[in-house]
DNA sequence: GACGGCCCCTGACAAATGTCACGGCCGGAA
DNA sequence: TTCCGGCCGTGACATTTGTCAGGGGCCGTC
């Protein structure tokens, strides 16, 4: 394959962070295929990775953002505080702009979304491994092109309250707000969105990826 | 690893059918691992399934159920009739209830959720192809609890079209209707499935599998 | 200190949404 | 055949939702 034979100090230390047991594996076999790479810690849930990598000191932690108990971005930016030797690479379903941003920001080194040629994977991770910064350049161009959230604290917090699809009362309950209130929440949301509805607000907002964490 | 070894008809040709080039590269490397099976086929489009099975003659087809073109479901109902040789196991993401229905009632021989561990993929494989039928059982049990779809088809057609938030005179439009029908299927959709909300009846239903198709 | 931005609350109004009672159509049961 | 039940379609009606114009309080910066 690509022509990276084993530094000095030996193979690649891989962990694995991805909730679904079957593709967690599958990538695995995957990078084990390498010779320069090997997967020494795999975990199903954000809120295992940085006990795991404590245990088993890899030296690249590949985190997917859909996870129980801590998201990826979160993970990442936990795992850079508990191991600073340790390299991010972000693998994500979803190429949403402000995941993306929000994973910059939590210092991952890189990003790559799961529609990428498998045969990239491997090279991305030595990339990343090198102290190089891994991007997807054309969700690179979306993100600049999007913006940060223009939605503030409340104004996400209440729409994240409205996925579920509750009334305005149920969310005033919730959010110890007053009605009126949320509904003015609402209504900021929906106009800084440019949505018509409070449902496509919703919809907009997770799209861009500004409803993580909470 | 499991002991099979290739039958005297040499090894069981699959085809992989998953929209992100990420994980369908990856179950390759984790089938090839294994010396009875061997990929000949990949493809990331639910309408190039036949197509490249008619090519390549697999004995097994994996097919994910979100995908564009043609969802996994259609494409499975499609290869039984186009190859109907041809064993197909559906590999997804979701448990949801009325996916599992829907794939057997189109002639599917397996069910796999994603979040099963790697090392029992191959031996799904194995049985598919020998004829046995494999269903995940805790999803099965919920699929039997969870029943069948109690919309009727206009209802799920107005759901379908109300996923994506726009308003009641938007999906008037499209689906030539007047807006009092759209109201009243609406209306009968978020009381047959206990909702509050048309956008918690879309909800509901999206997650008993009650939406695909259309 | 004055200003601006964000947050919280209120009340009133127009527009969209959800409910209901109704009629027509079709296919199976009596 | 007649009846019944389900599905589809429609329009009237009450409720909810989204908008607007306010008000006050709490920070920060200038």
């Amino acid at each position: 394959m690509s022509g990276s034979a084993a530094g000095p100090s030996g193979p690649i230390r891989l962990l694995l962070a991805d909730d679904q047991a079957l593709v967690r594996g599958a990538l695995a076999a995957l990078l084990s295929l390498e010779p320069d790479l090997t997967v020494v810690a795999e975990v199903g849930r954000g809120d295992e990775v940085v006990p795991e990598a404590r245990r088993t000191a890899p030296d690249v932690a590949l985190l997917d953002v859909e996870m129980p108990g801590l998201d990826g971005i979160a993970a990442a930016a936990a795992l850079r505080t508990a191991l600073p030797t340790c390299r991010v690479l972000v693998v994500t379903t979803f190429g949403r702009p402000g995941y993306l941003r929000r994973a910059m920001e939590a210092g991952a080194n890189g990003f790559v979304v799961k529609d990428t040629p498998a045969r990239q994977l491997a090279e991305a991770v030595r990339r990343v491994h090198a102290g190089l910064r891994v991007v997807d350049p054309t969700l690179a161009a979306e993100t600049l092109a999007t913006g940060a959230s223009p939605l503030t604290e409340r104004e996400t917090e209440v729409l994240r309250a409205a996925r579920g699809g509750g009334a305005v009362a149920d969310l005033a309950g919730v959010l110890h707000l007053s009605e009126g209130t949320v509904r003015n929440h609402l209504s900021a949301a929906i106009g800084k969105t440019g949505a018509r509805n409070r449902a496509e607000a919703v919809r907009i907002a997770e799209q861009n990826g500004w409803l993580l964490g909470g």
